[in-house]
DNA sequence: CTGAAAGCGCTTACAG
DNA sequence: CTGAAAGCGCTTACAG
């Protein structure tokens, strides 16, 4: 099947090359009627769509943009996607969706193909393992947002949940709840990963809000392969905790499973509060207390500096951080 | 900031543009050492990347797919997308998003503006109310392939779960464990959406195959919002089922709510099988047997398939289906 | 109101 | 072994 260019529908329409664009771009102002309606038969006939490729070439536009993601198969990740790709179709735009699982190589891998690729701008949830290249995209005034993670180093307009916020709600509940020692169990805290270095910076901040201690003892801090193990240990010692915050929705599963297995029960032994809320909280036994990220509002958001920054070009050279607030879904889990 | 060009590089290695582009496509059968190496130089000192674009024009290939869920939020069109991702990464390839939301006018909207976009191909989940575009794109011989659903009325390579089979193992095991009257949940019985139907008539077919009547009232087919009414109908009749299969997560997130609500017991007041493993299956109390999708193993061959006929040119033109077994994920709620 | 021409940044057959 | 030239399918300033 041959493909009907712009040329073939000029031929057919019997006019040129040039009033077939005016055409497709809808530029009418000086069309005569007959020529719209000799160059619209002529589409409508040979089937023709334009070459969006072509078009990109000279206008330096892809309407496209690229997103790296740690793991699209992190709910939350999901969520944001969806967002930024609901809010990307409102304006025409597509989305490529990348996976650098956290490895800074892959990232840089997707980062210059995208660029390669000229998609009009990236979000990234950064590995924070590339910071030259993102100081490069940041001097060559390319466009690009960072979420859920942030990266102090470079400046990018980047959108988080106030983390400390979170943990803080957690606590203040729990120990309004009359719980006396309140632990928290978290992936290790990797440099690059800043939300759980913020949670558990908040944990501590929040625990002397509220005239507790904090005891390094209650303080998880090991691989999910491990986390079940650690807890164990966590929960035989003699000064064990009666609550426990979960950082994540990943260590909350281990968590609840290892409940299981030691026929534990929420909240009388142990108090529970995950950071995510997961999709089972409301229907488990107990319900599950979670802390929410507003994913949705947040990728949103994300999308809408991305494409503000690409269409409107207003250059305010201001970045900014922006943190959203985190919702408390207070079930029966403490 | 200047972009930098092939001309660029040519002129600042004193070389043709020809030159530049045999060296940046690694065809270096005739090129002197020297050529080589002052090409290269340029091209560092310069910081050059070649516009993918530009060469997308001329080679009518763009290694970019295009990828149409009903909807990303749901995990199993999650890890079709991961895995498709990853295969495709491997091939040097880029997947494009879109979330057609089973809504025929996005799914068309989308395919129109990949195929504007000259995607090499495109992977859909159907929503099947497309079938003249469908036809067209088979007939323009345009790399595609369906993926979860499919659409009998065209020949397109078609990735499926063995819906029948994954039914038959869940009665088998029901029927095993002494269950007399086993009922089945499920959304609206669309046209389109052929893993329902197929569940159903799979269903059908293994009560027979167990001597089993099928009793039209133990069939619930329902809004997933209305769910939880139609349920308490069901089981407030005489002859109410003592088990239920799920036809999917999200029904079987809708019946466990309900059991939660009504204070009933899993399994003694009733068996539950769903189809779909869900992320909290072994920690549930009691711990959920699920039928799981291969879905991993189904987005990598979808992947093949397409990148298959967009490479290779290996025109089969035989088209088939291919049916994933699924895995019976036994545990505690039945 | 419409068309001829140049150009976006590459690739590739061909000449030498 | 390397370069000049044509062309991919558009857009756009400019001429008329």
């Amino acid at each position: 099947m041959k493909t009907i260019t712009m040329a073939d529908v000029a031929q057919h329409a019997g006019v040129s090359k040039s009033t077939v664009s005016q055409y497709v771009n809808q530029r009418y102002d000086y069309m005569g009627e007959k020529t719209k309606e000799r160059v619209e038969k002529a589409i409508a006939e040979l089937g023709y769509s334009p070459n969006i490729i072509a078009r990109s070439l000279k206008q330096k536009s892809t309407t496209t943009i690229g997103v790296i993601v740690a793991n699209i198969l992190h709910v939350f990740s999901t969520q944001v996607i969806r967002a930024i790709e609901d809010f990307c179709n409102e304006a025409n735009f597509h989305i490529i969706v990348c996976n650098a699982d956290d490895d800074p190589i892959k990232e840089k891998k997707y980062m210059d193909m995208l660029r390669a690729k000229q998609v009009d701008g990236i979000i990234v949830f950064p590995t924070g393992g590339n910071l030259a290249l993102y100081q490069q995209l940041v001097q060559d005034n390319y466009p690009i947002v960072f979420v859920d993670r942030m990266v102090p180093e470079v400046e990018v307009n980047t959108v988080l949940l106030d983390n400390e916020k979170a943990v803080r709600m957690g606590v203040d509940l729990l120990v309004e709840k009359g719980y006396q020692r309140i632990g928290m169990v978290t992936p290790p805290l990797e440099e690059s990963v800043t939300p759980r270095l913020e949670r558990v910076s908040g944990f501590k901040q929040a625990l002397k809000a509220n005239n507790q201690n904090f005891d390094p003892n209650l303080l998880v801090s090991e691989e999910i392969e491990n986390i079940r193990i650690k807890l164990d240990e966590l929960l035989q010692q003699p000064q064990r905790p009666d609550a426990i915050l979960a950082v994540n929705d990943r260590v909350l599963f281990e968590i609840l499973h290892y409940i299981k297995e030691k026929k534990l029960s929420i909240p009388d032994d142990l108090g529970v509060i995950g950071i995510d809320d997961v999709t089972f909280a409301s229907f488990y036994s107990p319900s599950l207390t979670t802390i929410a990220q507003p994913a949705f509002e947040m990728g949103k958001k994300t999308a809408e500096l991305l494409l503000n920054r690409i269409q409107n070009k207003t250059q305010e050279k201001e970045t900014k951080i922006y943190r959203f607030e985190p919702l408390l879904m207070q079930r029966d889990s403490c």
